[in-house]
DNA sequence: TGAAAAACATTCAGGGCTGCCGGTAACTTC
DNA sequence: GAAGTTACCGGCAGCCCTGAATGTTTTTCA
């Protein structure tokens, strides 16, 4: 119905915008499926519904549901990227540098974004073939972090091993994530990651 | 199969042992799923299976498959329970309480225990029915959590706020558990507890 | 011991989901 | 502009899962 918009305005797609354009849709569709239903209540059917497309495109594109699983991983995955890069650009000085880059962890490794991931990987630990199209873009995403928190930092800080608090910090707040997903207070998951901030600034701090 | 022997050494059981018993095979059988199946391929049919047991005794001690859930919710987290108390109980004395206080949060949440807590956890997160039943549970675990926690700092230690060094070890373990679903390497999430329990002992320790 | 109740077994119907298939419309290429 | 390719549509069959309903065995109690 939205879609007879976009074509009244231009009414000729080439056959690729035409292709981005329903696989884009697809994919969105697919995260917003799980964060709202999860995994399990996802079905290929609910995404075609909301995507606005028919299930005979969806298996043009995406020949098998595990397809579009797995490559809803890497569009989610891309998104998380942007999501960290993006206001982590200006010139960072001073000694919450740490405070910034765990802000930064937080933008990528929490919210509705996250929550879909979360959904993936439980499923794919007794999913082999979700696992096994999972782990590439998964290690991906944790070189990617690296580097974005190594830059944040600058070289000279942390000494030798910026490694430990990164991944601290990654894991608590996956941790926090998950907190959330139960039902935990916000107030307390805000007050454990400031004291987090505190401790690790105070730790790794220059 | 195997009832038969238990049944040959002793033929006669009273009503209340044969509930009991049946309950406790569905129970364990239901874990037994969520771990090694996953919560989305979790079946009344596999559960009854690995129990050995028939559907409709199943239906008769739980008459819906949430029904069943809830229960082995309650299961589990007496189960964690146990598992964090068990040697838990030695005098402590020294600085390393806290060390020993962090090993106790790991007993409890990691393991396969708490992969099956997290399956339910993150279905819960979609499915309303579940995630009331399970709401009360959790709150009492984490009450119980926190009591032995305290038990094993003694009032002393800490200061005024147990509660922090409490649930920032929680959820980061909580983040590695979720790490090892992932596939992640056991030998960098050992270091990274032993890394925080450094952190943990200099910035709470007596 | 015999009736009532509890525990257990088996089969059935309804529903949803996935993958497949034949057909149609839109775009591309020559 | 006509053939060929790509994108898309709607319906169908098979599968599994759940909950219900009915029948059978075991225990309890009077």
């Amino acid at each position: 119905m939205l879609a007879s918009i976009s074509l009244v305005t231009r009414p000729r797609l080439t056959q690729q915008e035409r292709t981005e354009r329903t696989r884009e849709l697809l994919l969105d569709a697919t995260i917003d499926c799980l964060v709202e239903l999860g995994y399990a209540r996802t079905s290929t059917n609910e995404i075609c519904r909301r995507a606005g497309v028919s299930r005979g495109a969806q298996q043009h594109h995406f020949a098998t549901k595990a397809e579009l699983m797995a490559s809803a991983v890497e569009h989610l995955v891309s998104k998380i990227i942007d999501r960290m890069t993006s206001g982590a650009r200006e010139a960072l000085t001073g000694p919450d540098r740490i405070s910034q880059g765990i802000d930064m962890l937080w933008r990528g490794y929490s919210g509705s974004l996250s929550t879909a991931v979360m959904e993936l990987w439980v499923a794919g630990r007794t999913d082999p073939e979700l696992h096994t199209a999972m782990q590439p873009i998964d290690k991906a995403l944790a070189r990617r972090t690296a580097e974005l928190f190594r830059e944040m930092l600058g070289e000279q800080v942390a000494g030798d091993r910026p490694d430990l608090p990164l991944w601290l910090t990654v894991n608590l707040i996956r941790g926090l994530a998950l907190d959330s997903m139960i039902g935990g207070d916000p107030a307390r998951r805000r007050q454990l990651l400031d004291e987090w901030k505190t401790i690790a600034v105070k730790t790794y701090g220059s």
